[in-house]
DNA sequence: AAGAAGGTTCGACTGAAATGGAACTGTCGA
DNA sequence: TCGACAGTTCCATTTCAGTCGAACCTTCTT
């Protein structure tokens, strides 16, 4: 796992910072993709994510959600493959993402 | 339902406003509480909730959570007897409630 | 080596949220 | 009727979050 960032531990995660960092609707959409995301397909970067914006505002909201716990982002070549968590919030929150996740339109 | 109060329907509310009304740590102890309640106990009002701090503030948080769709307050005598809008919460979002409370420690 | 591409960081600005004191409203009890 | 009590509202202050341009760093390409 080269993940060249750091990313917090399942352990360290707090429900307060996961339910803030889902509460944006940026995020909620960007975090829709990413779990619309099937094994196989090209893998979703910083830049194929979320609404048109500049890339700086972007690039904060993918922070807040990487900080949170929420998602994992690895360095390949010049870009970012960008993940859920899925497993490990499931672990840690049975149930919540997929709550949550039932609740955004899946993307078009 | 005399509820003196103005509450948002169901089906108005929002996600992106729900899971922000759950990031604060405050509120999310409030909503534990709230859980926490049985039938016959002896309601949970305004000031018997959430850590210690000026009311003001408190009315604050209860005003956030109301207006979230999360909590219900219904006024009787010159208390108000706050409830979780569980139901209505979990048919609208079926689990994230749940899944949010367990994650919740509950109140001692 | 030079430039383009993908992202991050920085700094500035703006708007929103948290906090708490003080004044206010409505209800109850004496 | 006069407090006392439960909450809300108003207001000021401070802190935090969102937005975005510009500069920067890496990696890839040529």
């Amino acid at each position: 796992m080269s993940s060249t960032y750091w990313h917090p531990d399942v352990a360290e995660l707090s429900l307060p910072s996961v339910l803030f960092a889902l509460s944006d609707p940026v995020r909620l959409e960007i975090v829709g993709q990413l779990a619309a995301w099937r094994d196989g397909e090209v893998p979703l970067v910083c830049a194929s994510v979320g609404p048109d914006m500049p890339k700086s505002t972007r690039s904060h909201h993918l922070k807040v959600l990487r900080e949170a716990g929420v998602t994992r982002s690895v360095q390949s070549g010049r870009e970012r493959q960008l993940s859920l968590r899925r497993d490990e919030l499931d672990e840690r929150w049975p149930g919540l993402l997929s709550a949550v996740l039932a609740g955004v339109p899946s993307p078009a």
